[in-house]
RNA sequence: GGCCCUAUCGUCUAACGGUUAGGACAUCGGCUUUUCAAGCCGGUAAUCCGGGUUCGAUUCCCGGUGGGGUCACCA
């Protein structure tokens, strides 16, 4: 029996900055492609360049993808590979398909030594599965340098050496490299090595449709700043495979697990996708309210603000509609900076015309108004302050006096703002005696 | 600039020669125990331009234009 080609694909970042949000949708693509297929999925870091490459960031990007929940089975450093380069450095060199070259270093002066690969110089067609067939021509290529020595590869040459090692058969990885792809094959037939099969992914592109860089977009442009900000790994992932890619279906909401099951290399876009933050600001609300856990990253949330002399009750009381007022928890800090929790931990500053409903301004009117707080304290609910019970006893209230008239003031007077909550969650968050006491403060 | 890729609402996208060009986010309006949020209902909004091919082009071909990528002893 023939054993079907098993499917290995891999992610190949280098560890010379923070992990890129591009970097996180190309190894999310990878891991669908890798999971849906039974296939394998590698890690390998391409550190190669001593001097730009940190530990840290390799941390990063191991943290990062652990964060998002793409796992791999296995994982390598080219820098720990550098005695099979320089084996296949060497092969090359004796079959003469290429050379050590003497010439001045490019920075300073000196010799030096580089490997040069000896270009046939022809035209290369390839066939990449998101975009047909592509034809270039490596002539302008000259004899392109694949090692500063034998024991240092350059990029091309290491990354060709280790997907035919590995027995890599799908390479998916960012547009970036689709003018890589050509120096990369005349390696590859220099090697004897099989060709694998091509998948170049549009870029992530800014909000302007620009590129989306480090250098003008800031931390925006790095997965860990998403982790930061709160936002959910399953809403990031979701986000991620939208861009670029489509179920073919109305659905929006995608588990990893179903994204294994529906994703195909056939509906992947051809074009550049722009971050759109306001999407994945909606997706991560969605995942908020689907997640009955949330409530208690509100609490815990608020619970860093170091609330002296604030209960842990109003806290937990607070949480669930705070919940239902942000899109990720950086925002519960932004409604906290903002001022807009304020009077939840200490009383409100209540201007007595601002009390009015609106239409309402005169002498008669601030009197009426004043009256109906007044006779509303006889309506709090003695017992039982639940927001049913509250709401109950006041709206009997509120229909008699007018609703706007009653149920303006209320919430005005326990909140000194234009924007809050509706009056009775108002006074079941406060409780019975601050509800009382600054009901009372108002109608003064 | 050379080479390569690409082009549907503001954004992500559906359409695989014939649709009132669909959905989602955003936006706007309405409704709800009169604010805010949430929810529900509804509206505005797109085939880059010019040539072909065809009875018929968003769709196929060519050119232009726009956007992106790449041209290292980086990856």
């Amino acid at each position: 029996m023939m054993a079907e080609k098993k499917i290995v694909v891999r992610m190949a970042p280098s560890p010379t900055g923070p992990m890129h949000i591009g970097t996180a949708r190309t190894a999310l693509f990878n891991f669908l492609f890798a999971r849906q297929n039974n296939g394998k999925f590698i890690l390998r870091i391409e550190d190669t360049d001593k001097e730009r490459s940190k530990k840290e960031y390799e941390r990063g990007i191991i943290d990062g993808l652990k964060w998002l929940g793409l796992e791999w089975d296995e994982m390598y450093k080219q820098s720990e590979r550098t005695e099979i380069y320089k084996k296949y450095l060497e092969q090359l060199i004796s079959e003469g398909k290429a050379y050590i070259s003497k010439e001045t270093a490019k920075e300073g002066k000196g010799e030096v030594e580089v490997v040069r690969f000896k270009n046939p110089g022809k035209q290369i067609t390839f066939f990449d599965v998101v975009r047909g067939e592509i034809t270039f021509d490596t002539a302008e290529l000259k004899d392109f340098v694949i090692a500063k020595n034998v024991g240092e590869p350059l990029y091309h040459f290491a990354v060709v050496v280790d997907d035919m090692e590995m027995n890599v058969t799908h390479i998916v990885r960012g547009e970036d490299h689709l003018s890589n792809t050509p120096r990369q094959i005349l390696i590859q037939e220099a090697l004897r090595a099989d060709r694998p099969i091509y998948v170049h992914l549009p870029l992530i592109l800014a909000p302007d449709k620009s590129k989306l860089s480090k250098r003008k977009h800031g931390e925006t442009v790095s997965v860990e700043h998403y982790k930061n900000e709160g936002f959910f790994p399953e809403a990031v992932i979701n986000f991620l495979a939208l861009l670029g890619w489509n179920p073919g279906t109305v659905q929006e909401i995608f588990t990893l697990k179903e994204l294994v099951e529906q994703f195909s290399l056939e509906k992947l876009q051809k074009s550049g996708a722009a971050f759109n933050l306001e999407k994945l600001l909606w997706l991560n609300k969605e995942y908020l309210k689907r997640d009955k856990g949330s409530v208690f990253l509100v609490e815990a949330e608020l619970k860093k603000f170091g609330l002296d002399g604030v209960s842990d009750e109003i806290l937990t009381k607070l949480s669930p509609f705070i919940l239902e007022r942000i899109s990720v928890l950086s925002d519960v800090r932004k409604l906290f900076d903002n001022g807009e929790l304020s009077y939840f931990f200490s009383k409100p500053e209540v201007g007595a015309t601002s009390l009015l409903w609106k239409g309402e301004g005169d002498v008669v009117d601030t009197f009426r108004t004043l009256e109906a707080l007044t006779a509303l304290l006889d309506e709090i609910p003695k017992e039982d302050f639940s927001v049913e019970n509250i709401k109950s006893k006041i709206m009997l209230f509120a229909e008699k006096e007018g609703r706007g008239r009653v149920l303006w003031p209320m919430r005005f007077a326990l909140s000194g703002r234009e924007k809050s909550p509706d009056p009775f969650t108002l006074a079941y968050i406060l409780g019975k005696s601050e509800t009382i006491a600054r009901l009372k403060n108002a109608s003064n």
